[in-house]
DNA sequence: GACTTAAATGCAACCGGTTGCAAAAATTAC
DNA sequence: GTAATTTTTGCAACCGGTTGCATTTAAGTC
């Protein structure tokens, strides 16, 4: 155990002379305390290399500097499914600590609808941050109930008003279909996430764009949808390849729905991307160790993860919504 | 925002006309406190749905009751090499908090020897979980001689005394090698983690017995070690083909390191598994993806996380120090 | 019933910061 | 040189728990 002379404010007070409302007020730069002051203290604290006990800090500022990456209680463990969050969570990470946040993961479950309260409350976090799942709307939903501060990754509902962070969800779409069409590829599935959410839609419509302005017409039986997760990705291109049989390629809406897709096109024997050209999305890690490796679209995870932090805590600290995009970026792998 | 009427334990002192005390000992069960008021209190405390102040807990205790996930700083972000670290991160995350722990996720610079006073005489962790790492080795030993109090993944030195979590590798040495034995495999080769480390002794050590047992010779030119990593698996596939043209199995050590040594196989145009069987360690959840989809030996990653939480929390709370073995498991998939 | 002993509760200080308000010191004004 | 301001600094309370020690209450002893 180290025994470092000066581990309080206290002790810092005593070797500079003065009251320790002073070396608080000068450590925060507060305009209260003369320059001069100011620096010897700030010099003696560099110096001892005083480092501020961050629960007093908080209890008396009652705000914890914590916020919380929200997790499924029913998904008992990470796994696969949650690759994408779990990727993400690094990013996160280190954006909050950067700004000394510090993160707490926490699982919830979803039937527990005073999950927040339990945090906020009790100043255990100072916000949330929420990741793609089926659950999200309905966090959503209750978070701005309860006026409570957070930020979702995604595009935002229209008419509610909350931070966010999302890829470039349309161009992302287009970029995708322009590379198979630009491969030479006809008959171009569309592989989506859930219907229902706003950053699967636009994705469409950036498919729809790159086919119109090719002068391609849309045809429905080329359209799927799964939920992100690798068994619906099975299972929505199964549908889709008896829908229409003579599909040469496929633009998947993540990389583990692709992954799986794969696999199916070889059970039924045909090759990728000799016969069936497939595009992902995400570029997860194990993209480029798939078989073969995955072309997709990259959505920059770490940077993702960093201004989903950063933009929280300017929320938090300001009060501004601000709602981020991010540029997206084709990768040529071997799979389109 | 809620407004909660009890929001302190003064407040249930209040409600229960007795004094704070009385009520901070009731709710941590002292046997200082009769059963009938410790009963009546709880009872309150739960009617009203009181959560305590972690703040001002930790202030009080001079204990964070937060436990430091230790990550790099020299990886900028989380990667595929750290897949092993990101899986098991998510069975730490919950084995902590169903202990009432939060985990918090640090990026250390290894060239800052100062790391751990920052974090522990400041009173913000308890404790430090650390997982396989080229600087493990030097972790340890910093943390032991500042006497901080820690948990390793892995085999602990053996005159060294922390507590620590480690898979049976023996006996997956041993499942791995007896496999390629039972399939009819006659050259088996065996593509390890670092020499230094103890676990890929205990691996090897699996491997050597199931070996001899079978009456077989071990031939020097069947081993090659790598670091865990993708990248040092192709290195050293590559130079055991050269060794041994003829060899028709192979146990890597890491699953990163086996799908890099598939694709290495498959580069020189041999196949897996008909040409070489590969059975590869930890079953991550790309296992199951890779082409083809990966025999391994199963760590329980998710066991794992929660038997490190649980273990260094005891060592905590009682200072007993403990080594935990997990049992591990053989998946059969294609590649062996 | 008085006296000792054990069990239950309360008082008040403490953990290490922050901050409203008063006091002291330094400036400015006249 | 003194009064009125303005700038710096300090005092003391507070954030919400925990805990050593004193005090009250209940039980046990003779």
């Amino acid at each position: 155990m180290s025994n470092k002379p000066v581990k309080t404010i206290a002790d810092i007070a005593r070797l500079a002379g003065v009251s320790k409302s002073t070396v608080s007020r000068a450590l925060n730069d507060s305009p209260l305390i003369g320059e001069e002051t100011k620096e010897r203290i700030q010099a003696i604290a560099r110096q001892y290399d005083y480092q501020i006990n961050a629960p007093a800090r908080r209890l008396s500022l009652k705000q914890s500097r914590t916020i919380a990456f929200v997790t499924h209680a029913y998904h008992k463990e990470f796994s696969v499914a949650d690759l994408f969050g779990l990727e993400i969570m690094g990013g996160v990470s280190s954006g909050l600590h950067a700004n000394g946040y510090d993160m707490l993961v926490i699982h919830v479950d979803p039937r527990d609808a005073q999950w927040a309260h339990q945090y906020l409350d009790t100043g255990r976090v100072d916000g949330f941050i929420l990741l793609t799942s089926t659950r999200k709307q309905s966090h959503i939903k209750t978070l701005l109930e309860m006026r409570a501060p957070f930020i979702a990754w995604g595009v935002p509902q229209p008419n509610q008003s909350y931070p966010s962070v999302t890829g470039d969800n349309f161009n992302g779409g287009k970029l995708a279909t322009e590379h198979l069409l630009k491969t030479g590829r006809e008959k171009i599935a569309f592989l989506g996430g859930p219907v229902e959410e706003l950053e699967v839609q636009q994705r469409y419509q950036g498919y729809e764009l790159a086919l119109k302005k090719a002068g391609r017409d849309i045809d429905p039986a080329l359209i799927a949808y799964g939920d992100f997760s690798n068994t619906s990705g099975a299972v929505a291109m199964r549908k889709l390849m008896e829908q229409a049989p003579d599909l040469d390629a496929v633009f998947v809406n993540s990389d583990l729905m692709a992954i799986a897709a794969m696999d199916v096109i070889r059970e039924v024997g045909r090759r990728v991307p000799d016969n069936i050209a497939v595009v992902g999305y995400d570029d997860l890690s194990i993209a480029e160790h798939s078989n073969p490796p995955l072309t997709t679209i990259r959505q920059n995870i770490p940077m993702a993860g960093k201004l989903l932090a950063q933009t929280l805590i300017q929320y938090l600290e300001t009060g501004v919504v601000t709602n981020v995009s991010i540029p997206v970026e084709l990768i040529v792998r071997q799979s389109a």
